[in-house]
DNA sequence: AAGTTAGACAACCGCGATTCG
DNA sequence: TCGAATCGCGGTTGTCTAACT
């Protein structure tokens, strides 16, 4: 009964990768390429399950793994990130260019958790940890981990696959991308953000970091009040004036989400990342019409 | 020096979502 | 339309190693 497990377990390796074994993974995906996971242990040659060679690849092996310390840059934009999203690793992960979930997620786990967790106590950064309950194996030091703080809310985004997704606004707004799936989409905003950011002149939106101020949290009430959805009228903001602002078209150095100012580009850029995502998931297998998707309240 | 504990992180597992035949 | 296959994610566990007793 039950599921059926991915793949036989008998006869094959398992526990840390051996040196030849990476070299025999990086060697097949060379040359033929990511997917196929449950065949390519078999054609490799590899006495591993497919979802262990996946897993080996994404986390370790592939090539634009960035190595080496996580920055303070990096921390910091973890904690932001985090605190708007939760244990969305992957989302944040996307946004740190280089970066794996599963380092994130243990970066987390390890350093960032007692971090705030003391923070908490003796500062005024407010930073909490998203009700995560996290339970740590060996250490079983539960009294420090399963007391959720109070969870504020987090967007909560879902990343999905399309086949097909036209990009307004945020990327290069002619540009018609077929099959990527939302991640990519993420992490080619992201990539935005950050060659726009070594292209800008100025301070103010030098690195990942970006300010996030009350703002944001009223933010996310709004877009929570909304039963945890965006509205497609939410895409088409109010000022405080009461002018329409198209999300989409920056004005000026001023950009308004739900009648906030957002004036920082990097920050600008963030949020427009997660609307995308929370764009894809809703109209995931709805594919954007030209001029439709230029016209969000249309939808 | 030997044993124990704790930290770090790689790897595994189960499940939901999506794709495909 | 349906079910199997596949993928991707988040949580959990295992292993290695440094620090401590």
């Amino acid at each position: 009964m039950g599921r059926k497990p991915c793949c036989s377990k008998e006869g094959l390796n398992r526990g840390p990768w051996s040196a030849q074994e990476d070299k025999i993974l990086i060697n097949y995906i060379q040359i033929h390429g990511q997917g196929k996971w449950r065949d390519l242990p078999h054609k490799a040659g590899l006495k591993r399950c497919g979802k262990s060679c996946r897993l080996r690849w994404l986390n370790y092996l592939r090539p634009d793994i960035k190595r080496g310390d996580i920055s303070a840059e990096e921390e910091e934009l973890i904690i932001r990130l985090h605190k708007l999203l939760g244990n969305r690793w992957a989302l944040i992960a996307g946004r740190l260019p280089g970066r794996t979930d599963n380092e994130i997620k243990n970066y987390w786990n390890t350093n960032l958790r007692k971090k705030l967790k003391g923070d908490d106590k003796s500062t005024s950064m407010q930073l909490q940890i998203n009700g995560c309950s996290i339970k740590s194996s060996k250490k079983s030091s539960s009294e420090e981990i399963n007391k959720p703080a109070e969870p504020h809310r987090v967007f909560r985004t879902k990343a999905v696959r399309c086949t097909k997704v036209v990009i307004p606004g945020l990327l290069d707004f002619n540009q018609t991308v077929d099959n990527v799936g939302a991640e990519n989409v993420v992490s080619q905003s992201s990539s935005a953000l950050i060659q726009e950011d070594n292209n800008s002149a100025t301070s103010d939106h030098d690195g990942l970091l970006m300010d996030f101020d009350i703002s944001e949290l009223l933010l996310w009430d709004a877009l929570n009040s909304s039963s945890g959805s965006l509205q497609a009228n939410d895409y088409h903001q109010i000022n405080e004036n009461g002018d329409h602002c198209d999300p989409n078209v920056a004005n000026g150095d001023h950009l308004y989400h739900h009648g906030l100012e957002c004036s920082d580009f990097a920050h600008e850029a963030m949020f427009e990342d997660l609307l995308m995502d929370e764009r894809t998931t809703r109209l995931g297998d709805h594919p954007f019409q030209n001029n439709d998707m230029m016209d969000l309240k249309s939808l």
